[in-house]
RNA sequence: GGGUAGAUUCCGGAGCGGUCAAACGGGGCAGACUGUAAAUCUGCUGGCUAUGCCUUCGAAGGUUCGAAUCCUUCUCUGCCCA
């Protein structure tokens, strides 16, 4: 076992916020397995990068001997956090509550370590509270507090709403703390404001509070906003390993130097060439999620795509019944289970984005002679190869 | 409860009786250029059996030759007062 001092160093590493060091080097000196929380609302299935960066934190708790608590927010989700978001968001059903749960743990473990995981539903504590239970946890709190926090703050000064519900949200994680004894609790940086009234309310109940660890919050393939699925951002953890690299490549210089440091830990090499130093990254960060040989796979296949015929491309059978450009690529498209209207496909052709073999098809009403093997460009990521 | 402002295409936001599938910006997509990146430039951005046709401007009615634009009712929201 590592000494307290050593476990500090690793533990703060990469950390946007800690509070405090001092506080966390205390509960680590007692030597005993100290229990880090990590509260996750399954709003939405899949579990993309953004998330990876707590979740690679808290695997390193995992792996210096102490517990980690992960607490599925069946209960939260139905709130909604309001975090960041400059208007109320929709509610969800319980069935796709659940659902998403489901597959949420069985990405998480994809970095965790599941025997080294306690995990619990915060629906356990908060269904069976009765409405006086709930009037006694909000004395626990003042409004001023509450709008305190800047996403309330801005919505009010923008005139725009603020339903109660919402400045619930934090109380309710809050006490999560409280339930699970929480020694840590992980979070983004826009958690920081949840994770410190769960230290209040700790701080109410008796409890040692928690030490609050705030992790950066990764930016999106765009470079500006963080990474999210809403924004089409994003790579998620379990795309394929061709869809994972090329979305690593398209990323911009400045932004794979930050990708490396949060995702891999390592740093770019700024003598190196840009684009092996991308390459590079790709390949780590696809070995990561799927294999080695996968990224090598993913990086050949990358290295090729000047040259056709060595990639691999999903077939195409042209339809029967139309002949036109227009009624091709739109049966391509359908094959790839992304259907575009009729006037999206007849702009692409128009915009020559619709290549056979490196040629442009510009005229939508042409019926152009498809034979065995060739390759139809569709758009930037899709291309398929004739079949039959 | 009273007063008042508003609801427009993915988002923001013009339009206030015909010239409106609806300005402009953002986002997205495509092309050019590149390191098949970014930045930049150009174009596109409701649907269709496509030089025309169809459905859109919170919802439902109505006035009119003609409505996103005017009237009525309804739903929702902001702000002010209580």
């Amino acid at each position: 076992m590592k000494s307290p001092a050593e476990q500090l160093e690793i533990l703060t590493r990469g950390t946007a916020k800690v509070l405090s060091d001092s506080e966390l080097l205390k509960k680590l000196e007692k030597g005993e397995p100290l229990r880090a929380k990590l509260g996750v609302d399954p709003t939405s299935p899949d579990l993309h990068l953004g998330h990876s960066v707590v979740l690679e934190k808290l695997r390193q708790f995992q792996e210096l001997g102490h517990q980690a608590v992960l607490i599925i927010g069946d209960f939260t989700a139905q709130i909604g956090d309001p975090t960041g978001r400059s208007r109320t968001r929709p509610p969800l059903s319980r069935e796709d509550i659940l659902a998403n749960a489901e597959t949420y743990q069985e990405q998480a473990f994809r970095i965790l370590d599941r025997d080294k995981t306690e995990i619990v539903y915060n629906g356990t504590w908060f269904n069976k509270m009765t409405f006086s239970q709930v009037i006694q946890l909000n004395a626990r709190v003042t409004m001023q507090q509450m709008l305190q926090r800047e996403d309330f703050k801005n919505r009010i000064a923008n005139d725009q709403e603020v339903r109660l519900h919402e400045i619930q949200y934090p109380i309710v994680q809050g006490w999560d703390s409280v339930e699970v004894r929480a020694d840590v609790e992980l979070g983004g940086t826009d958690q920081l404001f949840n994770i410190l009234v769960g230290r209040d309310l700790q701080k109410t109940m008796g409890m040692e509070p928690q030490v609050v660890m705030c992790l950066p919050i990764l930016e999106g393939l765009d470079g500006v906003q963080k990474m999210s699925k809403s924004l089409n951002n994003y790579v998620g953890i379990t795309e394929p390993a061709g869809e994972m690299f090329g979305k690593i490549m398209s990323i911009s210089d400045e932004l794979m130097v930050r990708y490396s440091l949060l995702l891999i830990g390592d740093e770019i090499d700024p003598a190196a060439h840009p684009l092996e130093e991308k390459k590079a990254l790709a390949a780590k960060i696809v070995t990561r999620y799927h294999s080695a040989e996968a990224a090598e796979q993913a990086l050949a296949n990358w290295n090729n795509r000047g040259k056709l015929d060595e990639v691999e491309l999903p077939g195409f059978v042209p339809p029967a019944d139309r002949k036109d450009l227009i009624g091709i690529v739109q049966a391509a498209f359908d094959s790839l289970g992304e259907p575009k209207s009729g006037s999206d496909v007849r702009r692409l052709i128009q915009q020559g984005s619709i290549q056979l073999d490196g040629e442009k098809l510009p005229d939508p009403k042409s019926e152009p002679e498809l034979s065995l093997g060739q390759v139809l460009k569709l758009n930037k990521k899709r291309s398929v190869r004739i079949a039959n």
